[in-house]
DNA sequence: CAGACTATAGTTAGTGT
DNA sequence: TACACTAACTATAGTCT
């Protein structure tokens, strides 16, 4: 049937949607939007990013490209201030840049294709989406050959073993907050990274 | 006088802008945009939004609402490996479980091979491997595309050599710029990124 | 309740200044 | 190099299924 126009876009307020059900049903439209453009954003721009959020009822949603990690870890390794002016960058020769360049591409291209794998949960579906536009992955196209999986039999013994044993205490996360507090106290120190 | 009315927008292909003047452009258009929904949606919905950037020339921005720092605490806090990297390690056909040990395999021979001519790798390496320490799922995702990963080890080794000649001198580090610094981050200390 | 739909609000590519 | 402008393109509020 003939479908009336009942009703477009409005202009809304800018606060907090008091209403829950609005309010969740904002929080699945524009997470998605805000997440696609994210990932238009690190396409066109060449650039990493990571989103992490909390919704009200502090729900974790997050976005990387390529991934959320490295992003932190780098933002949290940096003095995420101010870029100081790198002489580095500048006396570096071009023929340099432009190798240092191409290595960064190929590298990108492996990460992007990493990303297809890696995702999981919802952020898995969601970044997908907004990631992959039409990538195909090719990474087992060849198949590692027999006399290496004859040769990991023993290895998949001790997978299922470590399987057992060291995943199922925590909830997941092998990344204990100790491990990690520690971890960045020492990264902080000695980071002296060329950023070209 | 009177404007004529000559260009408007136009679609563009979702792939990196070449051009470094318009990707500048595009850069700092879409990064206001970026920030402003975000901003907006924290406040529609009521969440916490952290955002982390960087440009392909490493310039890190950022972006936080209520601000950057609690939110990637709390992200870090928080388990998010909850959301389910296990089920889907323990959904591994054993196949896929044996190609990520060989991809482990290949990982370790090739992080042996890189740590040999690393010369400021103390830093470096360090941090990797404290960076990495152990997140599983991670270190699969990161595995995953092999073959890319041989054909880069060569190019790598290439590059150093290539750069051998200039770069040394001061900086130390080559391992600097975006992604190669991320990914040579990535690739060492593999010992620890995978416990299956 | 998640998805489809419509018209409009909002974002931005290309251009000019 | 940055801002102004405009026409299109895109996201999405409200509605309905």
């Amino acid at each position: 049937m003939a479908r009336l126009p009942k009703g477009g876009r409005r202009k809304i307020e800018l606060k907090m949607i008091e209403n829950e059900r609005e309010r969740a049903v904002t929080l699945s439209k524009r997470h998605t939007g805000l997440f696609k453009k994210a990932g238009e954003f690190a396409t066109l721009c060449g650039a990493q990013i990571a989103i992490i959020l909390f919704t009200i009822s502090g729900k974790p949603l997050s976005f990387g490209s390529p991934n959320v990690t490295n992003v932190v870890k780098k933002y949290l390794g940096s003095d995420h201030g101010e870029q100081q002016p790198d002489r580095i960058r500048e006396s570096m020769s071009l023929f340099r840049k432009a190798k240092l360049q191409e290595l960064n591409r190929q590298f990108n291209e492996f990460n992007e294709q990493s990303t297809i794998d890696k995702k999981h949960g919802e952020t898995l579906e969601e970044e997908s989406k907004v990631l992959l536009g039409g990538k195909t992955y090719e990474g087992y196209k060849r198949s590692i050959g027999i006399e290496k999986l004859i040769e990991m039999k023993f290895k998949l013994q001790q997978l299922k073993q470590d399987l057992k044993h060291g995943c199922d205490a925590q909830t997941g996360s092998l990344f204990t907050k100790d491990g990690y507090e520690e971890n960045l106290s020492k990264i902080k120190g000695p980071k002296d990274y060329l950023k070209l």
